[in-house]
DNA sequence: ATACTTCATGTAACCGGTTACATGAAATAA
DNA sequence: TTATTTCATGTAACCGGTTACATGAAGTAT
């Protein structure tokens, strides 16, 4: 690997001149400049990153935290995120917390070791203490953490309000709503959203909130269980592999979706055009959360004044088989 | 940020002596050395990576091209790697390339620059030439690139036999392939194992082959195209997003599945157990071939012994209602 | 003719670690 | 008692860039 020294000397110049010529800055002759550019061609020279981040501090990378890349939310964030950083020349770094405190203290301590210019992350975890902490620009993604940093989300007590008024409106009076983790701050604030839905409608009634954990396999039995003991038309998932899970669940029982449960979920992952029935959900603009927060990232780093801090995006209803209102009876 | 001389100052020792703690190597006096932890934790000192990088090397980072996170077999398969390079300290750079050799030779190029450890490829473009001018540890990916880098691929032509097999069994005769794209290597060996095994049936006939692009939607304009031309009772997709797209073709058309139409999948993503009726497929180990990448490559950075190069991991016929006998006619 | 810019380039310190080498004390061997 | 090892620590070069500062030539304003 040939250097900045070795290009110098074939140039017949300093080191300062090629990292003039290499950084376009200063002053250099337009034949000095002819002469070490094609030693940097001869050599194939490639500036050391590494070097450079040493002394100015800044590596053109950033750290994206995310509770789990396999989990189907995900990857269109990740790639969001990747596609817009990589328009600026950063590299992406990506860590699974698995939501656990004590992984993302870790990376965080391992991301600002490697001089990352800053981070994406999304958790609910990190508490304020050790995060103000962290001297690095961090923007906060998909659940709101607190105040103090820039965050996109999405309208999450908005679309669990609009999802359970879809169900109400094609017809639904027993609507039941699958919760997600309490410890996982959008899952409650859709559960508000629900609630207080419901509550308007005159519907209320707490034995239609039934626990889940954001997985298929665990929303199905709970379903099961629940299309047992109520009497239920509707179910609003708070997201859609729950949702997939009601299916399966209302399927298995042998009844119809949506003439005897309509089945709603939540997120707008590609899974739910993959269903038979296709599923009715919210879709959140993943790609755009994932754009936005890439882009605000980038101006915190270079140090732009932000217009907006907090960023709540629209969701949108996306009407399927599984909510039709002309195949309810 | 504190430096390793800060420490050594307020220590009262050398940046050496320092530096041999935190390394444990070479000699250190006891006392020393407890006076020199006691200035660490004082100071909140954390090594400077950038720094260690510059003189050693080595990153603790490696990259991870892509064609596209988003694609949800690539999730797992990420995952995998996270995990493992995680346990060896590692840091995984995500890189989506769609594909694309401008995009693949550019992140080569900066995880170059970057001094990365080593690089994980799935690709099929790269070609020899180009790949062998990188001076770094490369292990490619569940696509067979060439014989000179360690790769780790599964079974594909095996699989490829089985699932035709598996459909002739359960007494397809007509069976149909929808081929993935043809510059994807693995589709080209998955189309040769169908290919194979239908001669070997006496069932061979070139019309029953459908072009797909391992996308749902297109897959499934091809097989409504397919099912109103020729007689097809047996579909083999090329990957699992295709054989929804032939469900969703099938179920269209009003036929059933598996009655009129067996259909099976192939790679075995989440995704075959969330359709109604759930989806046959191959599954491929994707997890494990993520994981025995990274310790490959870890073994590669070490410098260490690799007992085999070439893995080819063995696929697993997953029986589910889409091709289930009792349910055929 | 003198003073001040602008242009062009080089020297060397610096970023924050690691380590080869030097130095010397204490312990052990001959 | 002297020679050799082992232990303990420090000095300074090095990794490969960037840049403050110095130097001097040429151009131009006064």
């Amino acid at each position: 690997m040939a250097t900045i020294r070795d290009v110098a000397k074939l140039a017949g110049v300093s080191v300062a001149t090629v990292s003039r010529v290499l950084n376009q800055n200063g002053y250099v002759n337009e034949e000095t400049e002819k002469r070490v550019r094609q030693a940097i061609k001869k050599l194939n020279y490639k500036p050391n990153e590494v070097a450079r981040t040493l002394f100015k501090k800044t590596s053109k990378t950033i750290g994206l935290i995310v509770p789990d890349i396999s989990n189907p939310f995900f990857p269109e964030l990740v790639r969001a995120v990747e596609d817009v950083m990589n328009i600026y020349d950063y590299t992406v770094i990506l860590c699974n917390s698995d939501e656990k405190n004590e992984k993302e203290k870790e990376y965080m301590e391992v991301l600002k070791q490697k001089y990352v210019d800053g981070i994406i992350l999304t958790t609910n975890q990190l508490e304020l203490d050790e995060v103000s902490e962290i001297n690095v620009p961090v923007v906060v993604l998909d659940r709101p953490l607190n105040h103090s940093f820039p965050s996109v989300i999405a309208d999450n007590y908005g679309g669990a309000r609009l999802a359970t008024r879809h169900l109400y409106e094609i017809g639904c009076r027993r609507i039941a709503h699958i919760q997600g983790p309490s410890h996982v701050v959008n899952a409650v604030e859709r559960f508000n959203g629900y609630r207080d839905e419901m509550k308007e409608l005159g519907l209320w009634d707490e034995r239609l909130v039934i626990l889940g954990n954001y997985q298929l396999k665990q929303a199905k039995e709970a379903v099961l269980q629940a299309l047992k003991e109520y009497d239920i038309d509707g179910i609003f998932a708070g997201n859609d592999a729950m949702a997939v899970g009601a299916l399966k669940a209302v399927q298995q029982l042998g009844l119809r979706v949506p003439e005897d449960v309509a089945i709603i979920g939540y997120d707008g992952i590609p899974l739910t055009e993959m269903t038979t029935p296709e599923l009715s959900t919210i879709s959140q603009p993943i790609y755009e959360m994932g754009a936005i927060a890439a882009r605000i990232l980038v101006k915190k780093i270079e140090g732009k004044p932000l217009e907006q801090i907090h960023y709540v995006l629209p969701v949108e209803l996306i009407e399927r088989q599984s909510t039709r209102k002309g195949e309810r009876k």
